[in-house]
DNA sequence: GCCCCTAAAGGAAACGTTTCCATGCCGGCG
DNA sequence: CGCCGGCATGGAAACGTTTCCTTTAGGGGC
């Protein structure tokens, strides 16, 4: 029923081996020999079992990608690099998600081991004395904007620190002396790195830190609302907030309204993430923008890499450096005729919205 | 240097045939031998050789999933569905997105070619009896929001066409007359099926229908924008606009802002998918939910039951019941002190928020 | 003309499981 | 006491490749 090399092999009139040679171009094989073995090929729509290949080759071409229980739009803009770019390279992706702690992650690995020729794991929450021994001997592996230092592994990230820095450097250009912040979830990767940068810009602009600025959120909508409230209650009222995620954000900006509150005016307002629906909240909100598709794409190469080169094992880490995009939530932006954010004239997509002011970081 | 089976028997005194049957309870053990065996399981830390059970069980635990190039939300609810029923069923997913046309389906079907036990395909452009060739025989396949009709799978689906009729139905029970639609692209199934559900309001409601009020659309918020504004130039003007997604209402709702067209006041407008967003929009956007997690686990669940119980073939569609989610776009909720959408009071989540009504269809 | 070297091809082992069949053992029944 | 049947186990084939090691043929250099 199923055809196998054997049945190529004898409709062409050759060997089990002249065939594998053949296909996979692992030996001399004569030209018209090899016509002949792609015809019967073709004629008897022969694909090799990839079971018994990678049981003798101890490859599988497949890359295991472990992830945290995302918010929406990153999580997709993530897959999409990842995913493109393991195409190009003749990979396929094991996906496993909704792993936020390390309990989870090791039963997800345990189910993988053996089955991946890398592995992709994005643990924002997980300490790097945790993730180590959790993680595979002999496996080529990519960190995602999680904790890694003094692991045996390559680590990629979104530069949240210079990104935060600057965010709230442009805030104290613009005039604010207190400025709040709303915080991520305790010990995440990315919630710590964002708070340093915040930290170092209130230093490098001469400004006091204040613990009651420095309020608790969980990058949900919902912590943004209470913390939002949190921070309006603070007397002297801070001018400026900067929420660590756009979530937050959105959230911290109905707080706002529903105190009237008007925005910029009252408070300047900034986020994180530029999710695509920053551009439709009232005023459209300031963000950071990551190449996030980048990086997905960047760590399947870093994994091809290792791959098909083994032993060759510089681990080496590297932050992917984030644009700022101003709009009305912060003080910038043109009043603009209607304050429908930045949508104006049916432009194009996101990427080419022409009133969204960038800056590299 | 990799410990194997045969590692494991020499160490517990038993043969090879023994320590299979132990681990998979495929036959009898004694007691204390299944104990030697697990102590040597333990001991070698022995983990059994994927590719080598694949090949001769042919069975792999992997289920295909083929996604189109999916906007965020939707996208990262499924999959969280999905790969939360495949860890329970013992699977593992074998993800592969952006493929919205039939030839990246193609390829990607041919790279996935025998290494599945299962597939799930989303392809709500692609017309049915173009899929229907590509897919392998052989294997159980579910179809998510798709052209099924006469296919040898199942096919699962939010109920687009019930969501989109009892949405227009309740903007008519608001008194509209003249309710325009913004569509979906061309030969996308949910686009059609949604045109169908606003017909069929139309005529239950004994409106007539107006070409003009039907216009084009894609999905995107530039999109709805744009034909927000070819709405707004019709005359007589519609009162009432069905966008038959949120990212689309939220283009259109710009549009009409920077028209001067106050929502709900001078136009009504709907929205459908309730992504996460819609609560912040001002005024807060009326939708449709569908349980889309809940589809992606149901898809699992079917694959799963044919696996284990294969021949057992018959092949069934389905519609998930779909719920509306009544906020002020269109009329309905309180006014509200701030206009803040409906996150009040710090609601815990999405799913929670107060003043959301809801009914299902 | 002979030998050696190389290109092309074949035979067979190996990869690590599962499973079919055979075997030994024991208890119970005739 | 002999036989039968079921339980526990072992031996070995099979799954479909890749790859190592041969074998064969042909061509060029001496």
């Amino acid at each position: 029923m199923t055809v196998t090399i054997r049945d190529v092999a004898s409709r062409a009139g050759v060997s089990v081996a002249t065939v594998s040679r053949a296909l996979n171009r692992s030996g001399p094989v004569r030209e018209a020999t090899r016509r002949r073995i792609e015809e019967a090929v073709k004629a008897l729509r022969y694909r090799p079992n990839s079971a018994a290949r990678s049981l003798i080759t101890r490859r599988t071409r497949l890359l295991g990608v472990l992830l945290p229980d995302l918010h929406g739009e990153f999580f997709s803009e993530l897959i999409r690099g990842i995913d493109h770019a393991a195409q190009m390279g003749g990979y396929h992706l094991l996906l496993s998600s909704s792993h936020d702690n390390a309990n989870d992650l090791e039963v997800a690995l345990e189910g993988m081991h053996g089955r991946l020729d890398g592995l992709i794991v994005m643990a924002p929450k997980v300490e790097a004395r945790v993730l180590g021994p959790l993680l595979p001997a002999n496996l080529p592996i990519v960190l995602l904007n999680s904790a890694a230092s003094g692991l045996e592994c390559d680590a990629l990230r979104i530069d949240s620190f210079g990104g935060a820095r600057e965010l709230v450097v442009h805030l104290a250009g613009h005039g604010h002396r207190r400025i709040g912040i709303i915080n991520g979830p305790p010990r995440n990767f990315d919630a710590e790195e964002r708070l340093r940068g915040y930290h170092a810009a209130l230093d490098a602009a001469g400004l006091q830190r204040d613990e009651r600025l420095e309020v608790a959120g969980d990058f949900t909508a919902s912590g943004g609302y209470l913390a939002g409230q949190q921070l309006l209650a603070v007397r002297p009222r801070p001018t400026a907030i900067f929420a660590t995620n756009d979530a937050m954000a959105m959230g911290a900006l109905s707080a706002m309204l529903d105190a009237g509150v008007a925005v910029p005016g009252d408070m300047a307002l900034a986020g994180f993430d530029d999710v695509s629906s920053t551009q439709y909240t009232i005023p459209a909100l300031t963000s950071v923008r990551g190449p996030i598709s980048e990086l997905g794409a960047r760590a399947v190469a870093r994994l091809a890499a290792a791959v098909s080169a083994p032993g060759t094992t510089v681990h080496l880490e590297e932050s992917l450096p984030v644009t700022m995009v101003l709009r009305r939530s912060c003080g910038c932006g043109e009043a603009g005729g209607s304050g429908s954010g930045d949508v104006q004239g049916g432009a194009a997509g996101r990427d080419s919205v022409p009133s969204d002011q960038e800056r590299t970081a």
